[in-house]
DNA sequence: CCTACCGATCGGTAGG
DNA sequence: CCTACCGATCGGTAGG
């Protein structure tokens, strides 16, 4: 009975997270539902038991990751530590990211824009919003003397975007272990290419 | 007559175009022939006068991008330069395409795991080629003490998905020039955010 | 969770 | 370049 029911309240999990991998290789709009139940193993009707739409389950997969940054940056901006070390603590939570759940930062990257209103909106601003504060930590750092002076945007959205990557070539088989990646990630960013 | 014949020419083009912008907005698998024949201005079944699938408009996107990434790798390999103008050249060459033709390059990242054999293989063959023809260039700039020691692969991804936020963002409204930001974006991958 | 099925929409073709 | 239409597949529902 007990088992019973974790099995029914795991399944919905099972559901998105297969998506995820779904969505990731296909790409949201050419993933089928029906692709979707294959790959959790019943018939395209039964997925319905767990979910309402195709549309909640990218909406569930988009929010979580936006949620999983919106909550750290309120950590990183409260800390007592260098704008350097802020800078680093956002590299190495988008890193962390990225290697912990691989497929859902890639379906928020790739497919956010098939959200729907008014989700679609939602994610926006929350989006707008992380990266105003990201901004500003960046102003700040340049105010303090501790980053070169530079356009604001152009330095966060490189940094930003520069992780992205990670998705398509790491994998837990590479030699190279995550610690190692982001010192290397992050000390491109911090000291540049040139010796 | 000739105005016929030019007309007719163009018209492929003008497909092929305002399929980049289509796939660009919605992703190539939710967008539509019919979506695309809206655009155009003309019926659904219209389109396939000019062209055979839909498949082949991705491909037709995918390939030209490619074409242009690869062409212009070999005349800089070529330059007798330094391993930094090189890499500078490369950057520019990243960014240009990516503000002359955002839709495409955009289509490009974003959609090409949507082609269908063989051009899949034959598109990731191809980028795999220019990756290891830029992953060169940075490993003799590191022999030669022109960069610092780092992980080749990282610093090459890292600098290649650094420049994709561009599309999200730039539009020629900006205060911001091309070449300025080609010039920000170069200084942070060279020099770091550091001061 | 399944069988059976719906209306809508898809990519694409025939024929003119 | 259009009208008319095809078979396949889509997301989703009814009923058990």
């Amino acid at each position: 009975m007990a088992s019973n029911l974790k099995k029914k309240a795991g399944k919905r999990e099972v559901i998105i997270k297969e998506a995820a991998f779904l969505f990731k290789e296909k790409g949201y709009g050419s993933a089928s539902m029906r692709d979707l139940a294959e790959r959790v193993g019943v018939e395209a009707a039964s997925i319905y038991s767990h979910i309402k739409s195709k549309d909640e389950i990218l909406e569930e997969i988009c929010f979580r990751i936006a949620g999983e940054y919106v909550s750290h940056i309120s950590k990183i901006e409260n800390e007592k530590s260098s704008y350097t070390d802020k800078v680093k603590a956002i590299i190495n939570l988008h890193i962390r990211l990225m290697v912990e759940d691989a497929a859902s930062v890639a379906v928020t990257n790739n497919d956010w824009k098939s959200l729907s209103e008014p989700k679609l909106s939602i994610f926006k601003t929350l989006r707008k919003g992380y990266e105003a504060r990201f901004a500003r930590l960046i102003e700040e750092g340049i105010a303090k003397k501790e980053f070169a002076p530079m356009n604001v945007s152009v330095a966060m959205f490189t940094i930003l975007s520069s992780i992205r990557w990670v998705e398509l070539w790491y994998n837990p088989e590479r030699s190279i272990t995550e610690k190692e990646l982001e010192k290397d990630i992050t000390n491109l960013l911090l000291k540049g290419l040139k010796k």
